[in-house]
DNA sequence: CATAATATTGAACAGTGTTCAATATTAATT
DNA sequence: AATTAATATTGAACACTGTTCAATATTATG
């Protein structure tokens, strides 16, 4: 049996998710489950459930350190881009998604029983706030800068998803990419 | 025990789809399982497994039934139209996902285990020829319809499973119509 | 009417999230 | 230091999932 003194509260949270992101790399969330997680902790279930409280509980703050890391790689690069910060946010959106693609979709196949908790809502709001406030440097207008970014937001979502999950038929020079170009080219160059 | 004479093959797998639409538009996908369909059939579910002969199996069935009402839907008003086919379509893409919110979103949550059929990438194949087609009343160059075609059927996916989801803050005038309209406005003007 | 063929059943299996009494470990109190 | 209170951990149990398959009931065939 594993000592309470082993690792504390927190360490045990820190282990959790480790772990949880670790199965998720290597087999997608349809190979994800409390008990793999507890197993590869060293610990039973029961001690998750102590800690998280539920399934759910676990896997939004999963998917909320997931959040974080894909918010840390797009704001990295954008305060480095002078020009086309747009265009830059889009590719850096495709390319997360590209390189992470079993946690990216754990983000959306991922349907929780309950409703998101505040702190997970925060950070979907931030990763919105990104588009927008990339927008503001080209519209003055708060009320149509804001619907820009909720079409920009939610067309790019469906292009990557659609995309790479190979519903697409997106092969050779109509890569995902090229349709973000091309989305890019004409909605932004039209408004 | 259920007749074998009760119902023919072919009457047992429309018994099925039957019932499985029924318990997807009371509870969605979270509420479907196998023997919840063989229940409401009357029968168990070994006659489920040997009719369908897997779970994948007979929600491929279930989708296909899905997708067929949708096209039929899109198809049918498309032809009376004459101006604007494509907002049309547009509209009756978010009309259809609004309508039968449950359906819809199935097609989208279920994620197989095995590679989709031939039948069924088909009719996925020929949802998304109603955009070519209709795009092609505006251009005429072959390569650059197809891409369009993508571009905007995915964006529109986006905002549609975003926007329902209740993952796009759409309030008052900021509904999923007012985006979709944002989006053919500035993507196709431009274009 | 006997036999072959097959449709249907229901129990069994391994897996899931979830609960919770029993136990082991630590902290507090005397 | 010994006893008691508090709590972390366990693992069995529950209801559910998809899946399999021998046994049985039903129908078709010779």
């Amino acid at each position: 049996m594993a000592r309470r003194s082993d690792h504390s509260r927190q360490e045990l949270t820190e282990l959790a998710l480790d772990k949880s992101l670790e199965i998720i790399d290597e087999k997608g969330l349809s190979g994800f489950s409390a008990r793999a997680v507890a197993e590869r902790m060293g610990y039973t279930v029961g001690t998750l459930y102590n800690v998280f409280g539920s399934y759910d509980g676990l896997i939004f703050r999963v998917n909320a350190r997931i959040l974080d890391a894909w918010h840390a790689a797009l704001a990295a690069g954008l305060h480095k881009t002078k020009k086309d910060k747009m265009r830059y946010l889009a590719y850096a959106y495709l390319d997360f998604a590209g390189r992470h693609y079993n946690r990216w979709t754990t983000l959306f196949e991922f349907h929780a029983k309950s409703s998101p908790p505040d702190w997970y809502r925060d950070r979907i709001d931030r990763h919105f706030r990104l588009i927008e406030e990339t927008l503001l440097a080209r519209t003055q207008d708060p009320h149509q800068n804001r619907r820009r970014a909720k079409v920009l937001w939610a067309s790019i979502h469906g292009i990557c998803i659609l995309a790479l999950g190979g519903k697409l038929d997106v092969v050779g020079s109509d890569s995902a990419k090229t349709l973000i170009d091309d989305l890019l080219e004409n909605y932004l160059g039209a408004a």
